[in-house]
DNA sequence: CTGAAATTAAATCAATCGTTTGACAGGCTC
DNA sequence: GAGCCTGTCAAACGATTGATTTAATTTCAG
């Protein structure tokens, strides 16, 4: 099998992969039975368990399969960024940046569709952590650690726990927003063309550094003197 | 049946409702079969088709019993604002308090604790638009119609593809924050107690509001020329 | 109390799930 | 050639799914 020959044998596990990716991306994790994938793939359905293990184990690699490069570029961008600046305040802006365009580079090793990569990510993301494999998990947890530090130094005097909610805010909008992107179409008429992903990227980055940024306008400001939480203004 | 004394009957009824919302909430929609919730209601297997016709009719009904009040309320405090200010540039933290403020008024009318209704509200939310029953679906159309009028009507100057966009950004971080607010608490340190309602409620309006109101400051500012989109900054 | 209707429990349905098995074909090294 | 992996296949496994049926029980009006 080590000539090069081989071509059906790896053209079948990676079908299999290829299958469940797009047959995820707009079913749902739950929702796609094995001979769902096995089918589409035009293999057999002990296929799976044969080059995979299991079920599980074909979707622990459809989700490392990406997840782990943007996590992974993203840390790249952010120390790329820090070295850039030196300096102490990183821009908001910035930091997003190197938190969502990973994306962007992503989505051309894909062979899915834009619609469908961005489909699968935003499930992928909004995925409960425990139920990402643990070597997607702890690559995971270091970059979101790393990121609420770097977003900690860009916003001087936001509590830890701020910080880490508005964090929460701005993944939530962009997890929504590419898991649901087609939802959208719907609503806003649809008569402008799909937008290019630069667009997308520009509004949610604008979006999030203003929810990101507010209440601590300009680095170094007004820090709450103490921890806990402000009042509800209504 | 008619008389008074109904009540283990009704309660048959009732208690798979409250098992299945507890379950839903937090496995999942799919993951939650007719014998998890009538186990976990102490009622028999054929109690769910038996008072819902089936699996999915119970679904309906536990999407129905929240959404559309939610809804409903949003559009009533939608309404009552509009009263109120009459002249025309509506406050973005009202708007945004209208739209959210009905889960806080409606957690307490469910039996189910805080954290698992409002997991149960991200999750229904969260569902594509085509996955919701038809009843739910009308009302949640027509709402977010009446939100994007008020938003438009709120951030003058803004194209109307631009307000969908934003909506969009802000319902992501609501939805997400919702169905994901426990994984928070496992990041921040976890130490300070659960934050209260009006506290969250309060960090998601501040945020949103500064993100929907980007580049458009204050009322009647600036107005993008040209419908298309801004370019990407960087 | 009697009898019809309402509600349950228990057994059973066909369908589908993920997984396993055993056989077989082909290429590889000895 | 014999042996040995590797990949693929049809077939079947036991378990579980949502749904239905059957029979017993409970409820309540007359």
């Amino acid at each position: 099998m080590s000539t090069v020959a081989g071509d059906s044998k790896i053209a079948t596990k990676q079908r299999l992969v290829e299958a469940a990716e797009a047959l995820f991306a707009d079913e749902g994790f739950d929702r796609v039975s094995v001979r769902d994938i096995t089918t589409k793939a035009g293999a057999n359905v002990a296929a799976v368990n044969y080059h995979f293990g299991s079920r599980e184990g074909l979707l622990a690699v459809v989700m490392a399969r990406y997840i782990n490069p943007v996590n992974e570029e993203r840390l790249a961008r952010l120390d790329a960024l820090e070295r850039k600046v030196g300096g102490k305040p990183l821009p908001v802006e910035e930091v997003l940046d190197a938190f969502v365009r990973p994306f962007a580079t992503q989505v051309r090793r894909s062979e899915l569709s834009e619609k469908l990569f961005f489909k699968l990510m935003g499930r992928m993301f909004g995925q409960q952590g425990g139920e990402l494999p643990p070597v997607v998990e702890t690559v995971f947890v270091t970059m979101l650690n790393r990121f609420h530090k770097a977003f900690a130094k860009a916003l001087p005097g936001l509590a830890a726990d701020e910080v880490w909610w508005r964090i929460h805010l701005m993944a939530g909008a962009m997890i929504h927003t590419m898991a649901h992107a087609e939802s959208l179409l719907r609503f806003s008429g649809g008569d402008s063309g799909s937008p290019n992903i630069e667009q997308t990227l520009s509004r949610f980055i604008r979006f999030s550094a203003a929810g990101m940024r507010q209440g601590a306008e300009g680095p170094q400001e007004e820090s709450r003197p103490k921890g806990p939480q402000v009042e509800f203004p209504f």
